[in-house]
DNA sequence: ATTACGTTTCGATAAAAAACGAAATGAACA
DNA sequence: TGTTCATTTCGTTTTTTATCGAAACGTAAT
C-alpha cells in the first residue's frame, strides 16, 4: 500500500455526500448507528456501510458503548495524510445549511428517544 | 448548487489515483492531453475524460496552444473551496514514489517528440 | 483545398459503488 | 437462559464510474 493508493483512499471516502455530513456530525460529538440514520434517512445497514468505508480510511474510530456502538472522529490518526485530511475537514462546509442542519437536529436529541422503536 | 454538492465534486474529482497524478504532474507545468496519456499509460480519450472531470470541478483549467491543448492548474479559482482544495493539494504526496516518478519523466521529455507518431 | 494530427464526443463494456431488506451476530438485560 | 435490540454481514439490484476504440471535430501545416 503505497502513499498514493492511501491518499486515493481518503478521497474516496469523502467523495460521498451523506460521508461528508457523517464527518461534519462527527466533529460535533459521537454518534451512533441510528442516530445518523435518522438524520441521514438511509437503510440502517447503508450507515453501516458508510461508516465502515470511514474507519477503513482512518478518518473515524469506532467504541462500544453499552447497546450501541460510538463512532467518533479519529483523534490517533496514524499518518500525516490522514490528520492533515482531517484537520483540513474542520474548515470546509462550516456554513453549508444542510451541515448546519444536520448539527441542529443532532444537538437537540436524545439518543434514547430518537433510537427505540 | 449547494456548498455541499460542490464540495462531494472536488473530492469526487480527487478519488481517482490518474487524477491525483495528472493534478500533481500538472503542478509542475502545463501539459497537454498526449503528454499525460503517455505517462499513465491510458487511451487518449480516456486521459481527456479524466481532464474534463478535474476541470469540471474547477481545479483545472485549459487553453488552446497552436495544435495542442495546454492544461494548468486553475490560477483563478471561482470560490473558497476551490482555493483551499488546490492549496491543500500543494502538501500532499510530494514524497510519493509515483508521483515523483511521473515528474521525473515529464521534465525530461520533449512534446514534440513525445506525442508525433 | 487537402492532409495530418491532437483532442473531443459517442457508444459499448466492464468494474466499482450505493442502496435496500433479510438474516446473522452479539452484548445487555429481564 | 432467553429475549431484546443495535449493529454487521450477505445477496441482490441499481447507479455510477473507468475504460476503450471508432468516429467526428477543428486547427495547422502542406
Amino acid at each position: 500500500m503505497n502513499t498514493l493508493s492511501i491518499q486515493e483512499n481518503i478521497f474516496k471516502a469523502l467523495s460521498d455526500k451523506s460521508r461528508l455530513r457523517i464527518i461534519k456530525m462527527l466533529q460535533k460529538k459521537p454518534l451512533c448507528v441510528c442516530e445518523i440514520k435518522e438524520i441521514l434517512q438511509l437503510a440502517t445497514s447503508t450507515v453501516s456501510n458508510h461508516l465502515s468505508v470511514l474507519c477503513d480510511a482512518g478518518l473515524v474510530n469506532s467504541e462500544k458503548d453499552g447497546k450501541w456502538m460510538n463512532y467518533s472522529i479519529n483523534t490517533e490518526p496514524k499518518n500525516n495524510m490522514i490528520s492533515s485530511a482531517l484537520l483540513y475537514l474542520q474548515f470546509i462546509l462550516e456554513d453549508d445549511e444542510t451541515i448546519l442542519n444536520d448539527r441542529r437536529i443532532i444537538s437537540n436529541v436524545d439518543r434514547n428517544v430518537l433510537c427505540c422503536k
